[in-house]
DNA sequence: TTGGTGTCTTGACACGTTTCAATCGTCACA
DNA sequence: TGTGACGATTGAAACGTGTCAAGACACCAA
């Protein structure tokens, strides 16, 4: 408890009177040391403060005990969640996780998986910014690192990875809209480039004859309040009577400049959400959502990670595609 | 771009024909080694594809490259924006952030602080999620690891540490609603035992000459919700005008139910939050606010730690407080 | 030629582990 | 008493860097 700066395995076995060789016995394989040897050692260990010193172990070992996750954004929900699934199995393995931020800059991306190489972590998670086959990526692959790919499997059989089915979640909102009666439906939407915004319009168009499509230039609330009034404004008798948002951010703007106008949701518009985010449930009129499972979506990932780590050159990849689940709330269904 | 599984050093040295102490030099001082040389060694590299291998340096270094943050929550967008403001900065000192959860689960915090503690981190930003004086970070810091303590400043003379003033921020909220011309005004809390709640409810204190404290048990909506049903309960003659929240969730949980019951904000009754997430501007009526600079405080940390990093043992601890922010929008001033 | 100076390069060691083959006792059995 | 076997312990060699003192070399002035 009071060796100044460190110490380390040797002093710990000088301490103890045995060679090094015992103390790392002790500390890896327990069973092989004589029990009294092994409590002078674990004595000494006390006694001195010792902690194993993880950059030699990780010298020998050729590879660390990280396991990265690279998101595109850490204060999105989204990836928080998938994180703290990611987290509840890595925990169990005595690793540790290491979350990076790249902020959807693909310089930033390359910069930190340049940088997770030089750790040699364990394993990647990665949400890639750009390109699914970074070369980077192809580089830790080749190296031997695993990789798996989140919600952006598609297409990709020479990796792990692990999705939501967009398609479907539009099909459910739709299909729950129509049901309520709908007819005019609008679907209000960020950049179709994006697959999981064309993913989810995709599904609703399969269902819903008419839909018609806003494409808005971002998934904001602001651009949620314009698509409202572009909505707004249209004669009664064209006008949609039900709204389905490509995320909640959008739906929340489109209720709050519905309900500026007046307007009641969902009476006189019905509004449909994506992400089913805490503040979903929180809104004015508490917003039906469709719901990803993200922590199982990163607990899912982990797995599929320590399985490659497991099986070795033997590995065969896996896609996992999960689906969602409608929730459906006030904004959708008149409960009063 | 082919060599299987990895390559040191040596295998550049031995293809370049220099010695591995070149290679070195090439990689870290540059400037020392002739520009002829230096390109054969560059060359040598980029062939064999080369990566560095950090375990090694930090065997030699004595200490990682990683800066930890320890947080309570990683969903929390507090901490996402702290920890983003961490970034930013470490970004540009060559290190790499590691974000620890505990999910204010002392034995999870513990569990962490031992394997960061193996892993040598450079420095350790934390809130803790028990006391402020946890023995293992005694002992980081008898090891000589820089510690910082992030918004639990409150009285610790003998390390860094950032925070918020949560009085003034109190003093903000109220000091407003009085010059609206409010006089009754309420107070919906978390258990006062937090002391972020006790503080800004005696920031508010200071400046209402009646204050209504409800006490809450959780900082949620649906504690808001309930708070919002007692208020709304009292005789109008004795009902406050004004609400003034902890924290946002329980604001919007307000604001929600007043909405339901068709109570008017603000003019019925006005609302002050706390926090200024991202989605008190997004709210059916968007939230007047106590903003943080939460960013800032994340920077601020990084800027102290790499302080202690550089001054070595001549440092000075210090104790920096920020001051919060009213952000006033539709829910305490009619603006239609 | 000698000595000195300055620029590049290198050999060798240390950092703290893990692991493997080898050693040392001890004990049971023939 | 000798032989084998078995359990406990250890010496030594790696893993891939960074550093430092010392060496090599070229050049210039005396």
């Amino acid at each position: 408890m009071n060796v100044p700066p460190t110490s380390s395995i040797k002093e710990v076995a000088q301490q103890a009177r045995v060679s090094i060789a015992t103390v790392s016995n002790v500390l890896n394989r327990p069973e092989l040391v004589a029990p009294a040897t092994r409590q002078r050692v674990l004595d000494a260990i006390a006694a001195l403060g010792y902690v194993r010193n993880d950059s030699a172990r990780q010298l020998r070992a050729g590879h660390s005990r990280m396991v990265a996750v690279v998101v595109l954004d850490v204060s999105n929900p989204f990836f928080t969640d998938v994180v703290r699934g990611v987290e509840s199995i890595v925990d169990t393995t005595g690793n540790m996780v290491i979350v990076c931020n790249t902020g959807e800059d693909p310089a930033r991306e390359r910069r930190q998986l340049e940088q997770l190489e030089e750790q040699r972590v364990r394993g990647v998670l990665i949400t890639p910014a750009g390109e699914n086959s970074h070369p980077i990526l192809e580089r830790l692959i080749k190296r031997g690192i695993p990789v798996v790919l989140v919600d952006r499997g598609a297409g990709t059989r020479n990796r792990c990875s692990v999705a939501v089915d967009d398609v479907l979640g539009g099909r459910l909102a739709a299909a729950h809209l129509v049901e309520q009666g709908h007819r005019r439906i609008a679907f209000v939407g960020g950049p179709l480039a994006i697959r999981q915004v064309a993913d989810r319009h995709a599904g609703a168009a399969s269902v819903a004859t008419s839909l018609r499509l806003f494409e808005m230039p971002a998934l904001t609330t602001q651009c949620g309040r314009t698509a409202a009034e572009r909505i707004a404004d249209l004669p009664a008798h064209r006008r949609p009577t039900a709204v389905f948002c490509a995320n909640d951010l959008l739906a929340l703007g489109v209720l709050q400049e519905m309900t500026r106008r007046g307007m009641k949701v969902p009476n006189d518009i019905a509004i449909v959400g994506y992400d089913d985010i805490e503040y979903a449930a929180a809104a004015a009129v508490p917003l039906s959502s469709v719901a990803q499972p993200r922590e199982q979506l990163g607990r899912t990932a982990a797995e599929l990670l320590f399985g490659e780590v497991n099986d070795g050159p033997t590995h065969r990849h896996r896609q996992v595609l999960f689906e969602p689940e409608l929730v459906v709330r006030e904004s959708t269904v008149d409960r009063s």
